[in-house]
DNA sequence: TGTACATCAGTGAACGCGCGTTCACTGATGTAC
DNA sequence: TGTACATCAGTGAACGCGCGTTCACTGATGTAC
């Protein structure tokens, strides 16, 4: 019935739904409550199985993250998409530069949203776990971060050649957009305080603020 | 020996012996890790009596949080005496705007990364909880930030009577300086990254760039 | 084709441990009469 | 001045519980010869 490569793949199931029941106890209970007893109980398996598939608790969290820096490295793909590769070719006056800058903004924001919305809970996690107490998970998070600075900068290299303004200080930019995102956002989730349009006015608000000066 | 008001001296004692002893062990384990018989066993106490001096543990984590927001209240008031009241006349010239910015920029970021270094356990903890799991803490912690974040707009708004230009975000501004300058230091403290003028330097440019948008 | 062995996800019993909480108690101080 | 009672921070024994981890086991699959 089950062949070698079935078996391989029911222990991929296994894996998987241990991760997904990871996350809603972190939801509910907060990732330092998570036991190795009470994700193997939701999971359905018995508190023994949890080892063949993680060493420890800690390994599990680094998975968690790992589905997460994927979710939003995808997020950031779709972003760098809705982005204009060149807002406006030196724009002069003040009304077009404050456009060119909504341009980048505002899909920036609606996407970061909706990706949060759609993936709260790991997400949530994702971002809380950044200052939490596993080392392995902090690492895993500081380096998914830094991926997304990465992308972020890429995109706003690009249209910062439109203000024919050298921007040296580009990844202070992507990252403090970043930081300001995940911190209304987490809030927001944490908080159930999901008001979607006016979360997402505030932000772009806040970030069209940081780009008049970095873009200027 | 020990008369009644003696007695509720102790009795204050015992109960400011816990939250410090609470506050390293949060330092040492996170918050979540935080139990009464270990912050009991710290302070030198039976279990038993911790139940003297608090109902819970999430009681004394408000009791922690009430500390930090004095020690914060404090910390912005002193921002406030070094930030000068009016910058400079209607600022002509660029290079006059940016100077007008660094006079409040720097204040704000040499202080506050200052009162971090000298709280740095009970502010680390401070700033993670505002999204843990105990909604009581995160309630306090909560109207302790909005606090700040009046404190602050109140400096800007005076400062941006000289750049004769309205601001009705103020509080936005604050609130972003103050999500910025947390984000970055709870950060700074955890990985032991107290790389001291490397940290303010690079603040004070994200900040720069925040202001310069939104008083330009 | 049959036999012996290897691999491996999952199991159930058992362990020792730290936890929160209860309970009745102590011993010192203050108060009522 | 003496006696009885109230207050209250702190105690120690005891409880039941969930935890991480160990161990020897099962039962199905694949492989060597």
């Amino acid at each position: 019935m089950a062949s070698r490569a079935e078996l391989k793949e029911q222990k991929k199931k296994t894996s998987n739904a241990l991760i997904k029941a990871a996350i809603e106890i972190c939801e509910e209970e907060g990732y330092a409550s998570l036991s190795i007893r009470s994700v193997a109980r939701k999971t359905g398996i018995a508190p023994t199985s949890f080892y063949r598939h993680f060493r420890d608790i800690d390994e599990l969290g680094v998975a968690i993250v790992d589905q997460a820096n994927r979710v939003l490295t995808h997020c950031f793909q779709q972003i760098r998409h809705k982005i204009p590769q060149h807002c406006v070719n030196n724009p002069a006056s003040t009304e077009r530069q404050f456009q060119s800058i909504e341009s980048i903004v505002r899909p920036f924001v609606e996407t970061f949203i909706e990706c949060i919305k759609q993936n709260s809970q790991l997400l949530c996690l994702f971002f809380q776990e950044r200052t939490g107490h596993s080392e392995q998970m902090r690492k895993a998070i500081s380096e998914g971060i830094d991926n997304l600075i990465i992308i972020l900068s890429q995109d706003l290299k690009c249209i910062a050649q439109d203000f024919s303004q050298e921007i040296s200080d580009v990844s202070f930019i992507a990252e403090s957009m970043i930081a300001l995102a995940s911190y209304d956002s987490v809030a927001m989730i944490i908080d159930q305080k999901v008001e979607n349009n006016q979360m997402n006015d505030v932000l772009i608000k806040k970030l069209n603020l940081l780009l008049l000066g970095a873009l200027k």
